[in-house]
DNA sequence: ACTCCAGATCGACGCTCATCTATCTACTTC
DNA sequence: GAAGTAGATAGATGAGCGTCGATCTGGAGT
């Protein structure tokens, strides 16, 4: 990620001339922008990144019965965060039986994470 | 960052007890969560992570009025983002005359990222 | 002193979010 | 098929968010 911002001269210029020329920001880094802004606002509740530490944690998949007494929240509020990590495409799911369980998909954090470092 | 969670029994179990047995998450990661939540929400508006992409890019200080124009938006509403990248300790400013500088705190992002690696 | 400008703050608007209770779905066991 | 259970969905509520135009603040230049 890169931008073409040139800085502005920071020293003082004659009054009546705009502050600083008009920048861009690529629109390609504005893409990238909104896909990490994504997974980062499904991180931004502590109770979604309790969920997906845990999920980590255990690299396999993790039954929903075990994540809800994690909290003290009912069992709807717990689906619910679930269902936001699903969305960002944070956390998979299945079903077996009556059952359940979760696990985070490969790679999910990626591109936040290389970013970020 | 470890959670003293043991996997429940995947296999059925006799109907009338308990899908499983509750398990404690650590008030320390709570705490932690809770941290990094704050920054990962502060990060979870597309136009606050440009800005801090910005702002990384320019090791130095970059004045407001470079911000302003690199996006869609009015002024105070890139006030507004700047306030809550501040609040959330990932920005830091400086007044010097009229114009306003922002830089990026060291190691506000560092938690979070190595959390995320 | 007066004017101009950069930036912050205020107040309002519509929308989204986190949470709850109540209900629904689908599977299991008797 | 009747009862029980795990999990998802629905609907409501109150709080918070992103955005704007208008206003305020305070330093700079004349």
């Amino acid at each position: 990620m890169s931008v073409d911002l040139e800085l502005a001269p920071k020293q003082k210029r004659p009054p009546g001339e705009p502050c600083c020329e008009p920048v861009v920001y690529p629109d390609v880094e504005r893409e990238q922008a909104e896909r990490m802004a994504t997974i980062a606002k499904a991180l931004g509740d502590p109770v979604r990144l309790q969920l997906v530490d845990v999920l980590r944690k255990h690299a396999g998949k993790v039954c929903v019965c075990e994540l809800v007494p994690l909290f003290d929240l009912s069992q709807p509020t717990v689906s619910h965060h679930l269902k936001k990590l699903r969305e960002a495409g944070i956390v998979g799911s299945e079903r077996e039986g009556l059952w359940a369980y979760y696990y985070v998909i490969p790679d999910a954090l990626k591109e936040l994470s290389a970013w970020l470092s």
